[in-house]
DNA sequence: ATGAAAGCGCTAACAC
DNA sequence: GTGTTAGCGCTTTCAT
């Protein structure tokens, strides 16, 4: 049936041993007797074996990925630069999506475990004390990637939320509205605080009194920013600039202060956050914060290879730049 | 060290092929022992290693899924279905990008082999020969999602995009404009050639002939199709209306003709392909071709699944329905 | 209903 | 530079 290293090795007069080194690129095989291998393997189509090899190595190069959407224009942007990195040291991906379900999550921790991945990368709202608990029973190293552990505890990357949600209200504010409405999902995930965190220290920082009325809170989607639009727009008295948590919520939010005939900057001005290509695929382009999606997901698998590896790292926390990209949502 | 079944099978006096079989869900087994079993499992915090289940098996109850870029609106939204399905059936998958590169491609068919998937979804811009002796080195079956092969001899699933591209450009002309101006992909993937195909046949039906100057190609993003815009305004007297072959592209042209002040439908209708969730993420919204992305990935995962079953298929070759979806940039 | 034992295909000492 | 030989942790006949 299937040709094994033990038929190439029968085939080609040298042992298993030999033909082992000679696909795994050990120098210590004479060239002639590499050559001879080489050509029997050619010759009978052998293909190694992945499974058997990661059982007697006990690496399986192929890290576990666990996102909560792959069909999210923000995580798929993540995943494309772990698996780009990835490829590149060699490892393959098994990718799952969670759907920020936590039981869901902890399952897949366990199953990627399961199947013996060489190391993990973690996407989620937030990691509580339980999915640490999870990853702890493997010594399987793990990475969060666009994901805040409260203790630091697990190595990750990501930019600083609150700096640019303060940076991004700010910009609104010296732009002439004193208290910027913030619209943002629901839940409390660390991510979610942080940049309510940032948000609101700007206002503060403005001599302002925060105002609960303008802090919105809903989905992260599209549909979500017309019907905050909406109830904005019916609010009738309104600070006339927004910051919405998401391109997509931006987006959904300019089209529906569009809908109603409120007119975007003249009127009422309007930050994103992620610059996911969403931002420059409307009218008028949104001003946003820049994520680096593509590289916090290289960067959180470059780190996991070093792990992976056993190499010391100076921090395992890292804090990707992110900067405010002005276009013509703003003044 | 790690706990193993061999450790289980000591600890509650019985054999591994017990303890295996309990594991496994096999009903052979005493509930007395079988719970004597679960207790010292959950005692040990025994986790099965899927890779050892593998080699011993044959099965790893993994699919190999290559996808052009995951980061595309379009793929991504694939993915998911096809994730979808693979977790109701207790399937992961192996996801690799592809880029169209054709040696990649076909590496990746080899890697996923050596992995010992148990199936493999292929996604790309079409089937060569080449493509298909790749597939024949080994007889794990394959399905292919959203790509055509012209000899169907893989099992696929799609839509009919010549119709759908028929249905399309004869919306067009019965708004009014007798030869729309084409925009699309370069290159001649069977995907593309068949909306060609489709586009040319409305137009000939409409006792229109062919003008070469409104099929334009370029790229399938948003750039190119505000690009595409600029050309069309800049050809002083042209059709007036454009059947974009995906939607970014048709987001792109709707904004590159706003750009050069001409009113989308008024002056000039668009229609696009897909319907991503752009479609409705523009202003006007985007009448399109609707393809279900989701349902292919799901669909294309099912077929896999059947196959890896053995069970008997009846129409190895799947068309689902596509519909117009008409909206606000089409009168 | 349960156990014994032979692999699955490969790597990794260790010996020569 | 090359071969021998244990496993890796599990499933799967085949007995009993």
């Amino acid at each position: 049936m299937t040709v094994t290293i033990y038929d190439v090795a029968r085939e080609a007069n040298v042992s298993m041993a030999t033909v082992s080194r000679v696909v795994n690129g050990n120098p210590n095989v004479k060239p002639a007797t590499r050559k001879k291998v080489l050509n029997t393997i050619e010759r009978l189509g052998y293909r190694p074996n992945a499974v058997a090899r990661g059982l007697a190595s006990k690496r399986t190069t192929t890290v576990g990925v666990i996102i909560p959407d792959i069909s999210s224009i923000f995580f798929s942007e993540l995943a494309r630069g772990i698996d780009d990195i990835a490829t590149m040291y060699k490892y393959n991906i098994i990718l799952s999506n969670s759907d920020q379900n936590k039981e869901k999550e902890l399952r897949l921790i366990n199953n990627m475990f399961e199947k013996q991945v060489d190391g993990l990368i973690y996407m989620g709202a937030g990691i509580t004390e339980e999915h640490v608990q999870q990853f702890k029973t493997s010594s399987v190293p793990v990475a969060l990637a666009a994901t805040i552990d409260p203790t630091d505890a697990i190595p990750s990357v990501n930019i600083d939320y609150e700096k640019a949600a303060y940076e991004a209200t700010t910009l609104l504010i010296e732009n002439g509205t004193n208290h910027p409405i913030y619209v943002s999902e629901e839940g409390d995930s660390p991510v979610n605080s942080k940049k309510l965190d940032g948000f609101k220290q700007a206002v503060v920082d403005a001599n302002q009194e925060l105002n609960e009325d303008y802090i919105i809170h809903t989905k992260l989607n599209y549909k979500s920013g017309e019907e905050a639009a909406k109830k904005i727009v019916e609010m009738g008295n309104y600070p006339k600039a927004i910051f919405a948590a998401s391109d997509e919520l931006a987006l959904g939010i300019i089209h529906g202060l569009q809908d109603h005939g409120v007119d975007v900057p003249n009127d009422v001005e309007v930050v994103g956050f992620d610059n996911t290509r969403l931002a420059t695929m409307v009218r008028p382009t949104l001003t946003t914060v820049v994520q680096p999606m593509y590289d916090i997901g290289a960067v959180a698998m470059r780190l996991l290879t070093k792990f992976m590896n056993k190499e010391t790292v100076d921090d395992q926390n890292v804090i990707l730049p992110h900067q405010i990209m002005r276009r013509n949502s703003t003044k």
